[in-house]
DNA sequence: GCTAATGTTATCGC
DNA sequence: GGCGATAACATTAG
């Protein structure tokens, strides 16, 4: 149940399986054959946004959780996973996600400067993207996987209510330095996430997701579905100013 | 039992 | 064809 920082988690979780050779797999899923990862050595895993990508000399499987997906590590639930690959000395089962095998090199496939957990991100270059569209709204700019790759609906709501900006605002009308609070705090905020859930405590600290009224001005939030993707909003009339 | 939920893509209709 | 709306898929906690 992934945004991008449960992928990071994910991804730190593995290491152990960093070097380590498929001793056996199993995919129940057209979109790849189990045999071709019999014997192969994994190089090292990766993630571009929502993306989980398990490296593999010649190639790279990319695993999206999607809503629903989840996994184990050295363990299984009573249901057949979608992908299982098997160590000498450990396990690791992914269920409900949605399989790719990739062949191209990675750095083909992947914009690295659009994830919001690289080191690689780049403000310029989101400013841009978000030029391209004249029509743009906030709630869009930031769901938008091209653009922010990573956030999801939870980052959403936390950071336009942490920079008081209505989700349905027009992003050409938003004025330079509040765009670019606004993706800092995008990326800051995708990094407190990381922490807060490694702790437990993420949804201690929501401040609008799923609240029930504004914490500075103690009036109801507004919920309603907004942008392209007709996304839940929660948001405070009073604060979160329409650009 | 029903509903909603951290997501994406395909298809429908105007 | 382009656009937005809708359906489809999948899981589980509340």
């Amino acid at each position: 149940m992934p945004e991008g920082p449960s992928i990071v988690i994910l991804k730190e979780k593995v290491q152990q399986f960093t070097g380590k050779k498929v001793i056996a797999a199993g995919c129940n899923n057209g979109a790849l054959d189990a045999g071709l990862l019999i014997n192969k050595t994994i190089t090292g895993f990766k993630s571009w946004g929502k993306h989980f990508l398990i490296c593999f000399p010649k190639f790279t499987i990319r695993i999206h959780l999607m809503m629903f997906g989840t996994y184990r590590i050295n363990t299984h639930t009573e249901k057949p996973p979608r992908l299982h690959l098997q160590f000498a000395d450990g396990e690791l089962n992914f269920y409900a996600c949605q399989l790719q095998l990739i062949t191209e090199p990675l750095n083909k496939v992947y914009d690295w400067k659009a994830d919001i957990m690289s080191d690689k991100w780049d403000t310029k270059h989101a400013i841009k993207k978000m030029k391209a569209e004249p029509a743009l709204l906030a709630c869009d700019a930031l769901m938008n996987q091209q653009i922010f790759s990573g956030v999801g609906n939870i980052i959403k709501n936390e950071v336009l209510f942490r920079t008081c900006i209505h989700p349905e605002s027009l992003v050409a009308a938003i004025p330079p330095k509040k765009m670019k609070e606004l993706i800092a705090k995008a990326i800051n905020y995708s990094f407190e996430f990381l922490e807060q859930k490694k702790k437990g405590t993420l949804k201690k600290h929501w401040q609008a997701y799923h609240k029930k009224e504004c914490p500075r001005n103690h009036v109801p939030f507004m919920v309603e579905d907004t942008g392209r993707s007709r996304r839940a909003s929660f948001y405070c009339e009073l604060c979160q100013i329409k650009y």
